[in-house]
DNA sequence: GGCGTGACGGTTGAA
DNA sequence: ACTTCAACCGTCACG
């Protein structure tokens, strides 16, 4: 079978060579160890042009990276060609992106309006945020025989937390056990003793950020500096306690009797725990450093395309490599500034204009019957506005 | 032949 | 500074 790879000299675009019937990353690692000799020919830093120029080429013969997003240039053009009446199939084969990508892509954008990836990597927002640790605390003190199982009951029924972020019973023992400590035993050890000073740190210590719901000392509006991280964290009982002989390291590592305190509140009184939720904290601006990022690590890319980007999640260092196009280099540098593309979204009915990308545009919409019927066949008059807007031959026939 | 879907190997970033 | 883990990615192959 044939191979498809490419050649990148730092002073060129790439030269895909062959045709690709399958991904073959041998080749492009020869070509990898090639580049890498050529510039230590040339006294280049190897660093930098490795974090240039890795990529795959697949089926089609089209760029990618795994496990990174496409560009937005090229999700963007996927919808454009979606919205002219295309067949995700011939967009796969113009674009030289998989089928599958596209199809996804496409399913992407009809449900969510957004054209960008979801949010790569990090963890998703814990659900034992300050205020339920607190909560947590309240009921223990209040009832220190109550079961993990009645706490997680009472949150519910308080109000503390929905079905979503409720945390799980054993996520309320291992509270329980590591941040509360045993509220249950008298802290008759207690007196004289004066904890060390590392107990007593605030939220800003090790987390310095400052969130709006949050106060300058450090301490969430509503979770006052109160006695677990106080009194309780400072309770020692004597190694002889039914505690220690069990092993429980609460009582025996100071790191792990923080307290409510002890948590970081980046994650704290989020609404929800779905990932929908995330967005905002990626971009609450709507478009933001983001989308911005993305465009400078792909100068091809169209600043038409910020009307596409909803303020959905998307990580900061979402995009980056080397896109350098597919082998027919559908994506040229310029090519997307100077489509002065305007697209219009069907359930927004706006119109894109180039160079808003600050803009925050959110375009998620009920889907709409006639976003999803089926594309009608392309007029004439249809192929060649999109041969001339966007420089595409397109298949006259549409298969 | 078109398309939805899941496995796969990969990246990412909060914990 | 490093590891872990669960999110995401696009490709590929299957039905």
């Amino acid at each position: 079978f044939f191979t498809s790879f490419s050649i990148r000299t730092p002073f060129s675009q790439d030269l895909i060579v062959g045709i690709g019937r399958t991904t073959h990353s041998v080749f492009i690692f020869r070509t990898f160890l090639a580049r890498i000799l050529f510039l230590c020919c040339f006294g280049l830093s190897v660093p930098s042009f490795i974090e240039q120029t890795y990529g795959e080429v697949n089926q089609l013969g089209g760029v990618f990276v795994n496990g990174r997003p496409l560009p937005n240039a090229i999700r963007l053009r996927i919808v454009e060609l979606a919205q002219l009446g295309i067949r995700p199939c011939d967009i796969s084969r113009q674009l030289r992106v998989s089928h599958g990508c596209v199809s996804k892509i496409l399913a992407r954008y009809n449900e969510t309006g957004s054209i960008l990836p979801g949010a790569i990597g990090g963890s998703k927002p814990r659900v034992t945020t300050p205020n339920v640790v607190k909560n947590i605390r309240e009921y223990k003190q209040g009832d220190p025989g109550i079961f993990a199982w009645e706490i997680r009951d009472r949150l519910l029924a308080d109000g503390v937390c929905d079905k979503y972020n409720v945390p799980s019973v054993s996520s309320i023992s291992r509270i329980l056990r590591n941040k509360i400590g045993n509220l249950s035993q008298p802290n008759q050890y207690e007196s004289g003793k004066h904890p060390p000073p590392q107990t007593a740190l605030s939220y800003n210590h090790i987390y310095p950020y400052s969130y709006p719901n949050m106060s300058p000392t450090g301490n969430p509006p509503g979770v006052p500096v109160t006695a677990g991280h106080v009194s309780l964290s400072r309770a020692w009982p004597s190694a002889h306690t039914v505690s220690n002989i069990l092993g429980i390291r609460a009582f025996m590592d100071p790191t792990a009797i923080a307290g409510a305190d002890g948590y970081p509140t980046k994650m704290e009184d989020w609404g929800g725990v779905n990932r929908t939720g995330f967005p905002s904290s990626h971009g609450v601006n709507g478009i933001d450093k983001s989308a911005i990022d993305a465009d400078i690590k792909y100068p091809q890319q169209s600043s038409a395309l910020s009307s596409y980007v909803s303020a959905c999640a998307y990580s900061p260092s979402n995009q980056y490599g080397v896109y350098s196009g597919p082998a027919g280099s559908y994506v040229t540098p310029g090519h997307w500034q100077s489509q002065g593309a305007s697209l219009s979204h069907p359930g927004s009915g706006m119109t894109m204009h180039g160079g808003e990308i600050h803009s925050p545009v959110v375009f998620k919409h009920p889907p709409r019957d006639e976003d999803r019927k089926p594309p009608s066949p392309l007029s004439k008059q249809h192929h060649e506005a999109l041969n001339s807007v966007h420089g595409l031959s397109l298949p006259t026939s549409s298969s």
